[in-house]
DNA sequence: GCGTTTGGTTGATCTTGATCAAAGTTGCCC
DNA sequence: GGGCAACTTTGATCAAGATCAACCAAACGC
């Protein structure tokens, strides 16, 4: 029997892995484990690195492990849209599609926990857990699919940079357990461009928004990712969602 | 026993409910439908009525028998944006939340199909088929909200336009079994402000759009809803879109 | 039939963010 | 330490789409 400890509530650290990633091994309360651990595998990408090019053939699914990592979705002519963000404990590829949809890309040094995509199927089949716990998940990447469509829509370049701030505070505070409010410090995962794939402006605009942002004192900068913020209500304020911030369950 | 009959793969008409609809009904190629009867209802709307409020209490999950339902997110100055739009065949709810996150609005004369959310989070407990269609089904749903990203963050107002009638035409085709190709009738089932509210613009400059391609020959109007597509790869072309439109399976 | 309402079109002007261009930082390799 | 490359900032100008405003047309109520 391995050494299965939950974090928070979705989150359970298993066996050899690291950190708590949730894909698989969340409610496995049981020795499901143990035929996991023959089955997966870990891969490790540098910043920057492709982990697969949209239209490749892709025989694995998994969970990101440690890092970040992007869905990119390119034009013809060149324009990208960052589609995806995905975060430790964010799940990757799609079971029951064979190619990938998307560029898949490490913006920061990147751990993905890896499972042969025939085995997590069979898997599926066999534990309806792991299907439950796949929507679930997925029902929650489509709700901040949905947050980030009002973002890309309706939202000003100022408001934007905000809201991205806003998401990257939350995420932190989440995995120190806590709730975001008062001082924070956050190390931005992106590129000024990647932001700009991410929010749909160009990199010219994020960097004067957030020039902006800092002059009004909204946030301090030390360097060009480590960014303090000072009164996360403040920063919510520039966002232009209600104050409640909307979450539900 | 009843008449089930399979139309296209992934759906399948069921007893008493007029049309294919596929939340449920799918892959229940047994007498689950028995059970089903019982615990669902219809429910029609006309166009402009209100299914449900953002911050509602839900007590019901459900798919589109016809008509389309739109979710909408209003930001609290009245900036509004689409995140959803449901054809018939599409799921309404989310399984293990009790208040909506969106407003739920019929954009023309709406049937829905509804089952009391407990007695169906009940049966996806008891039938793992329902939670595996209800995945898959989900996951095409985020493919479609990542598309739309792209169309929200990077596309012209022209493009976004072209966009819109492009996916009308192909669910409209889908359902008359082809191919989209060639000449194509549609009828727009959204306002002017609809359409704005679903890619982001305003209602100006989508009327100013809708002309302009008028003006070009890539669609012909007979009066405000009814658009005739004259050569679909004409449009195609407008849509920023590489050719061979990024299907994968 | 006529005023009203709802949804749509068209025009003039303004603003935001894009584009083009240059220069400033930081880190790294030799 | 110097030079290069990657990333970022800042400036000047431009253009797409928003805004404000007027008008149009079909549907509806009486």
């Amino acid at each position: 029997m391995m050494n299965l400890q939950s974090l928070t509530t979705p989150h359970v650290q298993c066996g050899s892995c690291p950190i708590r990633h949730r894909a698989v091994c969340a409610r496995c309360d049981s020795d499901e484990l143990e035929v996991l651990d023959s089955i997966k595998y870990y891969r490790k990408f540098e910043a920057g690195q492709t982990v697969v090019w949209a239209g490749d053939q892709v025989d694995f699914v998994g969970s990101v492990v440690s890092g970040v990592a992007s869905l990119t979705q390119t034009m013809e002519d060149g324009r990208r849209q960052m589609v995806g963000l995905l975060l430790p404990s964010d799940f990757v590829g799609r079971p029951g599609r064979s190619t990938a949809a998307y560029d898949v890309t490490a913006t920061t040094d990147l751990m993905m926990c890896c499972f042969r995509k025939g085995q997590f199927e069979k898997m599926m089949q066999e534990t309806p857990h792991v299907s439950q716990r796949l929507l679930e998940m997925t029902l929650d990447e489509l709700d901040a699919a949905r947050e980030w469509m009002v973002i890309l829509g309706r939202k000003t370049a100022r408001e934007k940079i905000s809201s991205l701030l806003a998401i990257f505070a939350r995420r932190n505070t989440l995995l120190t357990g806590g709730e975001a409010s008062g001082r924070i410090v956050i190390d931005l995962p992106l590129t000024r461009e990647a932001m700009a794939d991410y929010l749909g402006l160009t990199l010219e605009t994020v960097s004067r928004q957030i020039s902006a942002l800092r002059k009004a004192g909204v946030i301090e900068l030390q360097g060009k990712r480590h960014v303090i913020i000072p009164d996360f209500d403040r920063l919510l304020d520039e966002t232009g969602d209600d104050s409640d911030g909307g979450f539900y369950d």
